[in-house]
DNA sequence: GTCTATAAGTTGATAGAC
DNA sequence: GTCTATCAACTTATAGAC
């Protein structure tokens, strides 16, 4: 449905925001138009151009603000975990899971769309991506210093537990067989017995 | 480079469809036209439907083709890994980073186009990805049964491990710090020990 | 089996009226 | 800030010559 003229600037960036994360994870970045998103939106397509310079940074801004977010997410819960390797792990483990599955077309854009970056946005995610494994990383590092832990590659470790708490993401669905507490406790068994001395 | 008129139907069906697959990894199905696969393969974009009824065809066929191969590859490992579970969970880990880490534009499209499919071709792209997930999840129940494994739940541990074992393709570069046999070596040790009992 | 030519429609982005 | 109108280029797919 179209919209009469007038000033949104305050409430059609925002809107412009959501349409576009959405139909970029729906259909991808490619197979979007910016005519699609506008239509979302209620404004032509002209319009757009008020609020980014073009698609790409549009795409841009949706995964680095994601990134952005998920960073400033592990500070916080960083700080509330305090510095025992296994409750700083079991932590990190927990809130990854429920704060992925709460974001689902933020991180299915941040992993899929990672190629139609231009190369110096490609660079910039990719160092708030490289961040967020160095805090699992240096977890795991304090974790074997203490004793707690038993990890040859601490490295490897963290790419893998990465990818199996990410996974959960392609397969749980609110109101399923499990809760997404049950979930967590599962994968924490999982990660816990993986890394133990 | 243009192409001189002539007859190649023996080879230019195989040069289109790696073609494809390249530049469908690449760049994303989407993104990817006609015309940029025939560029690549060095004909016109008319010539590729001798080949393809259309583009969605030519990715369902590679993706198609893509399990089929590796479902008859497992049936191949399961027939020389015996029966034991602790044994077949070692050869399906192994087997599974080696099969992924060799076909790296099979596995990113497989995983990053699905949305791209027809409804029809995606549910029997699911249905292929269901029976090798099956596989996995045998081995765990039988591992549960004999009391070699403690998994909790089979279904999320195969999710988990798929993921994980996947992840490998996201950051193994061959000439890097490890050899695609320590990798190996280092998620059977994490596999083994996230399940045992 | 491949070519050229074409149909019919879509694309990202811009200009200028309001 | 949004609109309409527009551009030049691109898209998938087909038809018919060779």
């Amino acid at each position: 449905m179209a919209r009469t003229q007038g000033s949104h600037s305050d409430i059609t960036g925002p809107r412009i925001r959501r349409a576009a994360l959405r139909l970029f994870a729906r259909h991808g970045f490619a197979a979007v138009s910016m005519r699609q998103i506008a239509g979302e939106v209620g404004v032509q397509a002209g319009a757009l151009y008020n609020y980014t310079p073009d698609k790409q940074t549009l795409l841009f801004e949706l995964m680095r603000d994601h990134m952005d977010a998920l960073l400033a997410a592990r500070a916080a819960e960083a700080a509330r975990a305090g510095r025992d390797p296994m409750a700083r792990l079991e932590n990190f483990t927990r809130h990854h899971i429920r704060f992925h599955i709460e974001r689902p077309d933020e991180v299915f854009i941040a992993y899929m769309e990672l190629r139609n970056l231009a190369p110096e946005n490609f660079a910039e995610i990719e160092r708030l991506r490289h961040a967020y494994e160095d805090e699992l990383e240096t977890i795991l590092r304090n974790g074997v210093a203490a004793g707690d832990f038993a990890v040859p590659d601490p490295r490897v470790a963290t790419y893998a537990v990465i990818a199996m708490l990410t996974g959960v993401n392609t397969w749980y669905r609110a109101g399923g067989r499990l809760s997404l507490s049950e979930v967590e406790t599962l994968y924490w068994d999982m990660v816990r017995k993986a890394v133990a001395a």
